[in-house]
DNA sequence: CGTAGTTACCGAAACGCTTCGGTACGGAGA
DNA sequence: TCTCCGTACCGAAGCGTTTCGGTAACTACG
């Protein structure tokens, strides 16, 4: 095995200087189109393929991206988003010869290392940060460090760096008004973690629109994210005087796990209570009943934030703006229904 | 903001030769004790990282390992292995400033050309081989490439690389056993996709633990290991003249699945079939009935292959061998029963 | 035909590090 | 006192690119 042959080789092979054979295969001008060709099929025929490694030192760029999860336990094995959303980065950096570098942090205090690692050894051009808590140390971390970065955020709140929005509250509304619209008074909410952003923008939504039909919002449950936080939320509504005829939780996850503890107390679905989700999760289809939710796209928000984070590495001064990510369509399923026409059983 | 220190500026500000800051940084011998230590306190004064990019170039090294998934929508997003693996992979190297590269692959054929790509722009300096595929194209082609590679592969296959095992057989004995001693004489199995090393050596164990005891394996569905190939192998066992009175299924998902489409036909489990599954997901414990499985250790796994390959890595030449991971303990839930004292209802 | 401008190419420096051969200096041994 | 060797350090080369200033040759123009 011999070692690969570098652009030194490419160059004499094909009798010219070192410097017009780069000039040559990066495609810009200075070069007669005979002599780039040559240079080319020279370059096809050696198999030559450039160094990173020593291109990367000269143009003081890694070629990769970053992104940091936290809590692996509750993103990435339950959150079927994670999937979805590294592919949609992948499809926006591959073609610009970036690849991702992906990091897990067991807690929030080890996230800010992480970053600072990422930063100082200089092994990405920048990061995407998501799972946005209030008051986020990492905003100011990466300002701090100089570091490119791109927020996945809600579309209510304001950033000093460049966001692809996904309007969950968006989600939220419609759900909400589906429900009024079968005639529902009496919605209650299965909010997320309280610290994190995207809870917030949801249960916003969910107030609001109750409130714009001249409701008063019904019980909030402070949730969670996970199928164990919406089983917590089903004791809870159930330690309830008057049970609220619809609930509308905070993501798929959390009302199947309301939809299981509802269930295993002897509440029917959606006969006596209706329960919505959000994200439109594969599980969704295979609980009984089937759940009503709206489909988020993931891979479009990785796509999209991903790309805008390339534009941002090319342009560092470039002003923060914002992309809108749409949402999919609304599944429905058997878990909502028309209120008060089950029996208690 | 000033431009980062290097190297130079350390050894001019410490009055020694580049050359000198080199070794006293890297904690090598040739340096007076207190010489070092003086170039260890300018270089913590001027805040000096080492430039990876510039240290790559010169000791041909990543720094970095690869892991390619194929199909993010099965893998990724329901699997709940992924999560954990990723963060086993991540403890083993970072002590060593290692960082992993995550690609996804739309499809089989461009995963080929994804390791290829890594291989050729020297990206990353080993490659974990998962899910691993019989006559996986993979092997030879890492061999290939001569990029070190560490399989995560089951107990009974045997490859001409380093591999970490973890023996899902054995868990399916156990289970089988357990059915065994539990009354059941007709157990079937609902088998992952056929081209998958892991269905093989499920059905495998399932088949032999069942002649060891002296009885004819019961029907085998080829199901797979999602939830939907789950509830599908449950119309296929329906249509079955016997009903068999125990399930063991490839995974905890399709058993997931298996159960509700049970259910969902109105077959009682465990009443009238028990039904088993493999992984210890979290989800396992919100069906209802709650699922008996085997609790696999997939951080472990991930910590254990991360960390042969970093070894490879440094002896390349290496003979290949193979570490056995420890499975988890069996979670008893209430998804089997004694058989035989259900109704069909 | 002389000169300015363009085109096509070359040479060398630079990126920030590691590594290896070399040198000065001190002490040990004869 | 001379030689030898180990220690502590230095200088320079090299990793594989990009980039920039420079120089021939060629075209266009008066």
């Amino acid at each position: 095995m011999r070692p690969r042959a570098t652009i030194a080789d490419v160059a004499a092979a094909a009798g010219v200087s070192l410097s017009t054979a780069s000039v040559a295969l990066n495609g810009r001008p200075g070069v007669s189109e005979a002599t780039r060709e040559r240079i080319r099929q020279v370059a096809r025929d050696l198999e030559y393929s450039p160094s990173l490694r020593a291109r990367s030192l000269v143009t003081k760029r890694a070629y990769s991206i970053g992104f940091v999860v936290q809590s692996p336990a509750t993103v990435m094995s339950a959150d079927p988003f994670f999937g979805s959303f590294i592919a949609g980065i992948q499809v926006a950096i591959s073609a610009a010869g970036y690849v991702m570098v992906l990091l897990v942090s067991p807690s929030l205090s080890q996230t800010e290392d992480l970053y600072r690692e990422l930063a100082q050894s200089r092994r990405v051009d920048g990061v995407l940060i998501d799972q946005l808590r209030v008051n986020d140390r990492r905003l100011e971390l990466v300002r701090e460090l100089g570091l490119p970065a791109v927020a996945i955020a809600p579309s209510s709140v304001t950033l000093p760096l460049p966001m692809a929005h996904q309007s969950a509250g968006g989600a939220i509304v419609r759900l909400v008004r589906r429900l009024l619209h079968l005639g529902h008074r009496d919605i209650a909410h299965v909010a997320g973690p309280p610290d994190y952003v995207h809870s917030i923008e949801r249960r916003d939504a969910w107030e609001s629109t109750l409130r714009q039909a001249g409701l008063t919002p019904g019980p909030l449950i402070q949730g969670g994210f996970t199928m164990s936080a919406g089983q917590l939320a089903a004791e809870e509504l159930l330690a309830l005087q008057h049970l609220p005829t619809a609930v509308v939780c905070a993501n798929d996850l959390a009302a199947i796990g309301l939809i299981a503890g509802l269930q295993a107390a002897g509440i029917d679905v959606p006969g006596r209570v209706s329960v919505t989700g959000f994200d439109g999760i594969e599980l969704g289809a295979y609980t009984t009943p089937k759940l009503t939710t709206v489909q988020a796209t993931p891979d479009q928000v990785g796509r999209i934030a991903a790309s805008m984070l390339l534009e941002l590495i090319d342009q560092p001064d470039r002003q923060p703006w914002a992309v809108e990510v749409p949402l999919g369509p609304m599944i429905p399923g058997a878990s909502v229904a028309p209120p008060g026409n089950g029996s208690d059983l």
